[in-house]
DNA sequence: CGCGACAATGGGAACGTTCCCATGGAAACA
DNA sequence: TGTTTCCATGGGAACGTTCCCATTGTCGCG
């Protein structure tokens, strides 16, 4: 007993057959017990002598055996594994809730498998069919379109991520509150007494788009002004995105100086651009952000956001998933305001001379 | 035929039985011929009759079925999937380094399962116990600890990434080229007559740290300076950690002009601590960092820096994973230098005077 | 003392696929 | 026409586990 002879496998050629030097057997051999008793050991079964199961984990110490998940998961019909589907994880925003994911499916022994959709729905069909055929417990999923017929009938759990999560109402989902940030931070716009906000926002066809424009025209007739003239310019969720809409802002014949943009990086793109046209950050224009990712404290000045609690997003989509209720549930995490400097608190220039 | 009954399954109690609706038998059945010639078309092996092969596919079409990759894993020995050790997902260098590695292997239909060791032995050795079980074709490992002794057996190929990963010749292994960074970072402060830099630099047991300051001593040696005298503060890898080691350094008697951060984070943490001591960054204090992450652009001023070629990293990392030579090979891959606002590009102030 | 209940265990089937070997037939060659 | 070769196919074993059922032994209780 002890070490095996037979476990180098130094380099792979892709197609060589790999046998698994131990198994269940050889310790249930070493052990002088069936090899269900093992299995029961290993699997935490009841009905177990502790003299059986102190014989058996004393082999598995020795050997170092470990279970071939495979094989578990082949006739158990549970993984361990559940899929991440979002749309990248060079994100900050994503990357960080597939952080809050994988530290919650860590802490019950779950992996996580990563997919990067790009926005585009012939990735994210490719990558559902790889987690399909790799059978994984579940999915937490950022969908890219709004159509889910295809992925209803999926047969694994789902949760669904995001802002437009909450749309199906049988599949269990976990977005952020936007209206409840847009509130805040149009409150806090408010207070500060900026007017009324033009808009950046992203992608026309994603409904996220739709949800934000939304929330801010209900927020700002709440507070009975007319939202008629809303400047709205469209861009890329990216930095560069950002950057080209303001510059087509500062182009036009509107001169805003308060921007509410509907992505950090969309924020930051656009406080560059202010930047190169020589204006000032927040004196002449002030700009709002919205996700709460790093890089906005970084920036300068640092960028005033409402912050998604994108973290506890990914952990609380996981436990969704696995503490699964009989209906769909659907849970909306309230956003914090983050104070930092790219929103002008002086009163405005008109009622300070 | 075409859509099955019992195919649907909505929510899912952990412990419910999952049986596959459809099998290879099943489409063997449906086709007229045998499962091995099923499993022939599926995995393109040769010698299949045209007709056959038809039959079968337009069977499977019309199903809609998936083969389980488990049993498939179970008895070919291959997952097609790969695993990714990190220290953490949220940390934009790691992330795009995870992006990289993704895309190759989206191209080669692997799936990625990603770990986060956030710099933890402990942490570590249980995601390296995930990816055993789980039968991975094989891993990149970002190690904490230089030692390697429990993992050089591990069974299965592996990949060292990052900059420690060079000093075991027996594994392969990718990183960026640190000596050549180092070597266009202070040829471009050089350049522009910006002196000798104080170092703020990481984690002291990182292997990473001393590689950086000893190519950063080799430098200036070769530039003839001596390097006796040579700042280097200690930190966490974080912006606070860089803001902290900053600070500390403005309230040294040394007064540096030029810093040089072993990472981005740090390097926009010092700039911070600048900005908030009432200096100007690059008038008074130039910066420069390593990494090229994101946040970089957006700081003010643009963050200068070494770029790592971070998604490269990944992406030959899984290429070398797979395409497996005989020999360890040791892919070193160049830095570039991003030039934005950080570094004084006038001469200073004691010549222009 | 007999009998049911239950704890502890073993052996075989099952999970869904790939791999190996055997077989039949057609094509190629003498 | 007989023999060899090779293509196409089928059937069973194997992968390493968990699940199910049967068997044994022990205890408690009437």
């Amino acid at each position: 007993m002890g070490t095996f002879p037979w476990k180098h496998r130094i380099g792979m050629a892709s197609s060589m057959k790999k046998r698994q030097d131990t198994t269940i057997i050889d310790i249930a051999r070493l052990a002088g017990v069936s090899k269900s008793t093992v299995s029961r050991v290993l699997t935490d079964a009841p009905n177990i002598s502790k003299d059986a199961r102190e014989r058996v984990l004393e082999v598995v110490r020795q050997t170092g055996f470990r279970p071939n998940h495979l094989a578990r998961s082949l006739r158990s019909g549970n993984t361990g594994i559940v899929g991440l589907v979002i749309p990248d994880i060079a994100n900050p925003f994503w990357a960080d809730v597939a952080r809050g994911a994988q530290d919650a499916a860590s802490d019950k022994g779950t992996s996580i498998l990563i997919f990067s959709s790009d926005w585009d729905p012939d990735r994210e069909a490719r990558h559902f069919r790889a987690l399909l055929q790799a059978r994984v417990d579940g999915a937490i999923i950022n969908p890219v379109r709004d159509s889910l017929e295809d992925i209803a009938d999926f047969g694994i759990p789902l949760v669904l991520i995001g802002s437009s999560a909450g749309r199906f109402a049988d599949l269990p989902s976990v977005g952020s509150n936007i209206e409840q940030g847009v509130a805040i931070g149009l409150d806090h716009a408010n207070t500060l007494g900026l007017g009324l906000p033009a808009l950046i926002v992203g992608d026309a066809e994603r409904s996220a788009r739709l949800r934000f424009v939304a929330a801010v025209k209900a927020e700002i007739s709440l507070r009975g002004s007319a939202t008629d003239n809303l400047i709205v310019e469209d861009g890329h969720y990216t930095v560069e995105g950002g950057r080209a809409a303001m510059e087509r802002i500062l182009a036009s014949s509107s001169k805003p100086t308060f921007i509410f943009a509907a992505n950090d990086l969309m924020a930051l793109g656009a406080m560059q651009a202010v930047r190169e046209a020589g204006l000032r950050c927040p004196e002449d224009i002030s700009i709002l952000g919205f996700d709460g990712i790093p890089a906005g404290e970084v920036s300068a000045p640092g960028l005033t956001t409402v912050a998604k609690p994108s973290r506890q997003l990914g952990a609380h989509a996981f436990n969704l998933l696995t503490e699964k209720r009989q209906t769909a549930e659907h849970l909306t995490l309230p956003c914090t305001l983050i104070e930092r400097g790219s929103v002008r608190t002086a009163p405005p220039l008109s009622c300070a001379i």
